[in-house]
DNA sequence: CCCTAAAGTGACGGATGTGTTACTTTGGAT
DNA sequence: ATCCAAAGTAACACATCCGTCACTTTAGGG
């Protein structure tokens, strides 16, 4: 009953997500956008009345994406467990840092942006609870700082070209252990 | 011999450093840097031919500024020593990470951004090789592992409010010996 | 086969940013 | 007092992006 369409969601988010990590949010426009789709401008309207909405809409499904694999984390049994899950989610949605960065800066979506973030981080404050009880995690370190600690971790740029899973377990050894000797 | 100017070079380049941090390059213009200033668009055409001309110039005034600093810590004794004259020289340059990255942006740059970049971690090879032969830092760790983590550390968000000194020691006490009690 | 409704297009008017230029202001030198 | 050159202004032409709207295309139902 209707024309087919030539791009999906998916690939729109696609699109929305590259965009938005190597142009940020000023640089992106629906003229980009469109031209990557190989589509006219007019199409993307009628899906989401303007950039703003587009982008919300994307970064807040991104985010439930993860917090929905987040929410994963109780099914491993132990802090060490968790612990290492919690690493490896980070990892894989290494992107998610720079998005809700842009997030914040939405016109009229900071608190939103603000309590989604901080409900996440006090999601993860029975992780770091435990990990306190059980002894493993330093008591005195503020838990703020070990949770922003492991999300900024991802973000240090590989420029070297080092294999993914040395650099990965080097930062691993390095949040756990330091990078001293002693 | 000349009318009294308005703004000086450094109000100026003040003004272009909160801009660029709170609206990136993207969202940077003229017209905002001139309100600031309390001046018309134009008379800042008379120093700087664009806007492209104006943030490269600021920002490599920024990055000269800091590898001036760096390299004092040659002046400090030892490894441990300069490893504390580092952490606290990249505290107090705290933007300098956010600006270089801006400045990646920057249209026909790249290369020159990049080689500085890469310049200050030769640099700093010699400090980490020092750290490596004293026998406190992990040998096995990739050097720009051990440089791009300092460095990403500054960049952690304090939400919470935590006191600048608390917050400091915390981040020193993680890289050095990590958040692991054993 | 024709009609319909969803999908897509292209051109518009408005807003904002850019770089230039002719103009005015101002302070020191002669 | 006058002149000049640097400093600043304001308006212009140009480009880009935005959101809209009247239009065309196309697949499926009757």
């Amino acid at each position: 009953m209707a024309r087919e369409r030539k791009f999906t969601t998916d690939e729109l988010f696609e699109a929305t997500k590259q965009l938005l990590l190597h142009q940020g949010y000023e640089g992106f426009t629906f003229g980009l956008l469109a031209d990557n789709l190989k589509v006219s401008r007019g199409a993307i309207y009628k899906y989401y009345e303007n950039k703003e909405e587009l982008i919300t809409n994307f970064i807040f499904y991104e985010m439930d994406q993860f917090l929905l694999k987040l929410k994963k984390i109780n099914q491993h049994q132990g802090f060490e467990a968790q612990f290492h899950f919690l690493l490896n989610l980070i990892f894989s949605y290494s992107d998610i840092q720079k998005l809700i960065k842009i997030g914040q800066q939405l016109p009229g979506y900071q608190d939103k942006f603000k309590t989604l973030h901080s409900d996440m981080y006090q999601y993860l404050q029975g992780f770091i609870e435990l990990g306190k009880k059980e002894g493993k995690l330093k008591r005195h370190l503020p838990n703020n700082l070990i949770l922003g600690y492991i999300f900024q971790s991802v973000a240090i740029p590989n420029h070297s070209g080092i294999p993914h899973s040395e650099w990965a377990s080097s930062i691993k050894e390095i949040i756990c252990h330091g990078m001293f000797t002693d």
